[in-house]
DNA sequence: GTATGTGAATAGATTCACAGCT
DNA sequence: AGCTGTGAATCTATTCACATAC
């Protein structure tokens, strides 16, 4: 089954997906001067359960000390390991409309290690064009782009209909990490890695709520 | 502190949050002219397990025919009720910068029965400015324009430095769902439904697996 | 006294496997 | 035969509660 036992420990993903919330709150713990924090106090700032903070942290190599807390720097530093090794991965953008344009100019990739290093289209009236100081290339020059600028991680942000097909270009240019933004579902080999970030469907599930409130609240009657 | 027991059967979070990407992949079926689908069909179209459509659907009031699949017509009809009632659902966007603009000329929000009704900003500079017809007000307006547009969904799009802020003004005006962009955590009442995305986030947890495959392949050929 | 680390309990979601209908 | 509907089994995640350490 498995090739023997993992020396790594393997980090379960729903914890993967909080440890860049811990680390934005303790970022701004140790800018504020903090040495150490405890697991309530990091519960609180990431808004979760404090037993689900010590568990998350007890999968890193982070320890903390009994009676004191943990120590700002030192879990920074286990948490950023953790999350790619330090190491900046630069990021290039498929389909420079509305979104791709905000997206290769927002901060916080930068901030998190992910600098926006290529942007390609299909449309020959955008390419060419310079947005934050990069131009936009042709997408038949994909390939090229991640090879010139070391991309891992490509963001596709084109209109769903061309979905798929930049995610091809993407994976035929040989980036094992894919962020969607496109409203579609797409489909790559087992060995890419492939995350949906769906605007609509973010706001449709909280229509759902919304709506069932609303019927249950008519149903409860007037509530004080 | 159930008023007693729900005649509306309860949706999980884990089925909701499927429904939209079903609803789309049904559009199209339905555009296509397809009358019947079966669940391995849309299970293909969602990407996700055809035992897990079949559940999800169980708990809408849609009913399949053995032999046959489930009604294109009839699903689409079956869920946009769950998602909403079908009523269109006016979004206000607060900070109007690069990623403010672009998701209010995004299609999928109109596409999905959530017009961008209004838009409001902190900064003078940007305040009476028109983007895409719609003129940009001042954020002490927000309870006006939530009021004349009948907004119920706040969008936050601010720096993570004014999200709090943000979110505490659309909660004073009565907004009941709030959709976070800002790489922050914001806390809201409880009845306040708040989501977040952040799009740096998806971009690390990308980023742990990269490392992570690297590392194992490292490992796979030597580990001592 | 305070706060971590973790086994055990609980809750939630996915997948399997098959009975039952068309 | 073909496909739905669903109990049972499995897997994953969260929360509790307390022994352990400072």
């Amino acid at each position: 089954m498995n090739g023997g036992s993992d020396r790594r420990e393997v980090i379960p993903e729903a914890t993967v997906a909080r440890l860049p919330v811990y680390l934005r709150g303790l970022v701004e713990l140790a800018e504020s001067g903090m040495a150490t924090v405890s697991s309530v106090e990091l519960a609180d700032l990431a808004g979760v359960n404090a037993a689900n903070v010590r568990k998350d942290l007890s999968y890193l190599h982070a320890h903390g000390t009994r009676g004191v807390g943990y120590q700002v720097d030192h879990l920074i530093g286990e948490i950023s390991l953790a999350l790619g090794g330090g190491e900046p991965s630069p990021v290039v953008i498929v389909g420079i409309g509305n979104l791709g344009r905000a997206l290769s100019q927002y901060d916080g990739f930068v901030a998190g290690g992910f600098p926006v290093a290529g942007l390609v289209d299909a449309d020959p009236a955008v390419v060419g064009r310079y947005i934050g100081g990069r131009v936009v290339r042709p997408v038949e020059e994909l390939a090229d782009v991640v090879t010139e600028s070391g991309c891992t991680v490509g963001i596709i942000a084109t209109p769903s209909a061309s979905a798929q097909e930049a995610a091809d270009h993407l994976v035929a240019a040989g980036i094992p990490s894919i962020l969607n933004f496109a409203p579609a579902v797409v489909h790559v080999p087992e060995d890419v890695d492939l995350r949906q970030v769906d605007l609509a469907t973010e706001l449709q599930i909280l229509g759902y709520h919304q709506h069932r409130r609303m019927a249950s609240g008519a149903n409860a009657g007037a509530v004080g």
